[in-house]
DNA sequence: ATGCAGGAGTGGTCAGACCACTTGCGTGTA
DNA sequence: TACACGCAAGTGGTCTGACCACTCCTGCAT
C-alpha cells in the first residue's frame, strides 16, 4: 500500500481503505469510525494523510467529524436520503463497471434535459466553454458534465454524481487532443442547439475516447 | 482571523480567504497560486491547515496540483458550480422534487436500456405481467419498475432506486383502474417492442396518473 | 446518592523535517 | 559556439511529534 506512492494520490488510496474498513467492520450509518490515530497506525500512513482522506469525505457529507468525539458515518439529522445513500455507497462492495454505467445515466438525463429547455441551452456557460475550446485552452470532461448537472438544478443528481465521480477516478488531466477539441466543439454546439439525438451520439464518442477501455483498475 | 476558531471550520474559513486572494491578485484560469508554504506565513495558519483547504477545493476540481509544480486554478469565474456549493456544503435538506425527478431519471434509463437491447426485451417477466393485466390482477407500479431495473444489471442504480422509493413514499397501493390497465399494457407491449419513444409516452401517462402531476419538461 | 474534578480519548492545528518531482540555471565538454 | 549534463532551488506529498480545546467517563469527596 505504502508503494503506491507513485501514481495515485495517497488521500484516494485512503478514502479506498475506509471503504473497506467500514465494510469490514460493519460500521452503520452513524456508526463510530476508529480515531484518526488508530487509523493511520492501522494503515501506516501519517495521520495528516488520514485526515486528507477524512476531510474529502466530510466534504461530501459521507462522515461527519466531532470534534471531542470522533469520527462518523453520516448522521440521518437532515437531508436523511443522501446521508442514507452516502452510507450505503460506503458500505456496499459495488462494481466498477455498476458506478460508471450510473454515472452515465445522470450525465446522459443532464444532456437531455438540456436538450428539451431552451432556458437551460441560453445559458452564458456553454458560450464560455466554446470560447475557450477556440482559444486552445483545455477543458477537463468532469467540469463540463458537472455544469450541465448544475444548470439541470436538480442537487441530489449532482450530489450521486460528485459521489460516484469520486468513486470511481476518471482520469482528469489528460490533454486534450485537437480531435477531441472537435468532439466537444460539435457536441456544445449541438447541446445549445437543442440536437438531442446529436448531442448524446457526440457525448458517447467524447466518452469513449477520455475514459477508453481502461474500466479495469 | 484566528480568532474564528470558534464555530466554522478552519480550512472553510480558508476556501474563503482564497477566493478573496484570486480575486484580489487577479489570477486568471489557469494561473498559479501562491505556494502553500507563502500562503501559509500569509494567512498566518499552518500549512497543514491550507493543504486541508487546497484538498477540499482540488475535489471539487476548482484547483489542481502538480507535484513539483505548484497549485494552479481551474475555473472559478462564471461557473454556476461555484454558486451551488455553499448549499452542497452546508447539506441542505434534499427537496421532494429533485427526489423525484432523480428516480425518474434510473427508471428512464432503465426503460431506454430495455428497448436498446433485445436481449432485455425477450424476457419472459415482461408476458408475465401482460398476463396478469389480461386476468384483471392489480400490477403495482413498484413492482414492475423494480424488475426494469433488475433486468438491466445495474444493481448500483437498484440500490438507489431502491432508497429513492423509499424515501419519497410514492402511492404506490392504489387500486388500478380500466383505463390505467390500458396504459400499463400499451406500455409493456411498446416495451416488449422495443418502441423506446411509444414506452416512454405510455410511462409518463402511467406515473402522471398514479403520481399526480408530471415534471415538465 | 450526588456533585465535582481530573484523566483519557478525540479532533483541530501547528511546526519542522524529509522525500519526490519539476524547472532552470550554470558549468563543463565537444 | 552549441550542446549536454548536473546540481540547486522551489514545490507538493508525507510523516512525526507536539500542543490545544473539547467531550466523556470514572472515581473521589461530600
Amino acid at each position: 500500500m505504502k508503494s503506491q506512492k507513485s501514481h495515485s494520490k495517497m488521500y484516494l488510496e485512503i478514502v479506498s481503505e475506509l471503504r473497506n474498513l467500514i465494510q469490514e467492520e460493519n460500521i452503520k450509518t452513524g456508526g463510530k469510525l476508529p480515531s484518526e490515530r488508530v487509523l493511520a497506525e492501522r494503515m501506516q500512513v501519517g495521520r495528516s494523510t488520514i485526515r486528507e482522506a477524512l476531510r474529502s469525505l466530510e466534504l461530501l457529507g459521507l462522515i461527519e467529524t466531532r470534534r471531542g468525539e470522533g469520527t462518523f458515518l453520516a448522521d440521518f439529522q437532515q437531508n436523511q436520503f443522501v446521508d442514507v445513500l452516502s452510507g450505503f455507497i460506503l458500505q456496499q462492495p459495488t462494481s466498477i463497471h455498476d458506478v460508471r454505467k450510473t454515472r452515465e445515466i445522470h450525465e446522459v438525463a443532464a444532456i437531455q434535459a438540456i436538450c428539451r429547455q431552451p432556458a437551460l441551452q441560453q445559458q452564458p456557460v456553454w458560450n464560455s466553454f466554446l470560447m475557450k475550446i477556440e482559444q486552445n485552452m483545455r477543458i477537463k470532461r468532469i467540469h463540463l458534465v458537472r455544469e450541465m448537472i448544475v444548470a439541470t438544478g436538480n442537487r441530489l443528481s449532482l450530489k450521486i454524481w460528485m459521489l460516484l465521480t469520486q468513486y470511481s477516478q476518471v482520469p482528469y488531466s489528460e490533454e486534450m487532443t485537437i480531435d477531441e477539441q472537435g468532439i466537444v466543439k460539435d457536441f456544445l454546439t449541438a447541446l445549445v442547439a437543442g440536437d438531442e439525438k446529436q448531442a448524446l451520439h457526440n457525448y458517447f464518442s467524447w466518452t469513449e475516447r477520455v475514459e477508453g477501455e481502461r474500466g479495469e483498475e
